[in-house]
DNA sequence: ATGGTGGGCTTCCCA
């Protein structure tokens, strides 16, 4: 089993892209984030060609995620049942995989914009609603993974220019602290059940030759519940997109499960 | 401290 997640940055723009992806990697479940696009436009037809089911919630301009699946999807469920929430962040669906039902939760949280900003307050609340929706969802759902966009870099291995970014947003120590406190659920951050090259990021800024210079963060995660992580078997960043012509900002993230 | 780039119902907002 192959599950990935990948903030797309208009999946309007990158579709070429993911489909070319999809065929390469062949993955299992993909968590699309940021597809920005309202649920009339979703390339349903184009997904379901390549072999997926899909399910999403989207938005006109901003946010909106999506749920692919090689397996069959039931019990969707769009945003967080304890956060009314306008923005489009949260897509759930039970993945019929072949060992056994899978609770995949794709999410896009909030970026922030500035720590101490109106946005930053929104993420932080976000973060604690999260936190009362998966505590839930967990008892319900053993084999659960929680992937997308965390728009948070938990720890300084995971920042460029740790010194530069020191109380930042993306590394401030309340945002680390939610996401300490989604592990203190009984989840795994799959990329550190393995030993994994120094500098490894996710997601580089279009500015600066961020990329070019791998001055990169790694915000995009798969956290997997104790009965998965058990049979997790690679953790990884796929580079190989954000080299292509017009990328997206972030690159793909996978993590590999034995059946 | 600023600004660089990119996507979007664009002349600003969000990342």
């Amino acid at each position: 089993m192959k599950l990935a997640a990948w903030n797309v940055n208009s999946l309007k723009v990158r579709l070429p892209h993911l489909l070319d992806w999809l065929a390469d990697q062949q993955p299992d479940v993909v968590c699309l984030q940021e597809t920005k696009l309202e649920d009339h436009n979703f390339p349903q037809a184009d997904l379901e060609a390549a072999g997926y089911q899909v399910a999403f919630a989207g938005q006109k301009t901003y946010n909106g995620v999506a749920l692919l699946s090689r397996h069959p999807l039931s019990d969707v469920v769009r945003g967080n049942p304890h956060y009314d929430d306008p923005q489009k962040r949260l897509v759930a669906a039970t993945v019929a995989a072949p060992s056994g039902p899978l609770r995949m939760v794709c999410a896009y949280f909030p970026n922030g914009q500035e720590v101490g900003s109106d946005k930053y307050a929104y993420k932080l609340a976000w973060l604690a609603a999260l936190e009362t929706w998966l505590k839930e969802e967990l008892a319900a759902h053993p084999r659960l993974a929680l992937a997308g966009d965390f728009n948070i870099a938990p720890d300084d291995r995971d920042v460029h220019n740790p010194a530069a970014w020191a109380g930042k947003i993306l590394c401030s120590e309340p945002e680390r602290a939610a996401f300490q406190r989604l592990l203190g659920l009984g989840l795994a951050d799959s990329f550190r059940l393995f030993d994994q090259p120094e500098k490894t990021f996710s997601w580089w800024d279009y500015r600066m030759l961020g990329f070019q210079k791998n001055q990169g963060l790694r915000i995009d995660h798969i956290l997997l519940s104790a009965p998965l992580a058990a049979h997790c078997t690679a953790s990884l960043v796929d580079k190989a997109p954000r080299k292509r012509e017009r990328p997206s900002d972030h690159a793909p993230v996978l993590a590999e499960i034995t059946e």
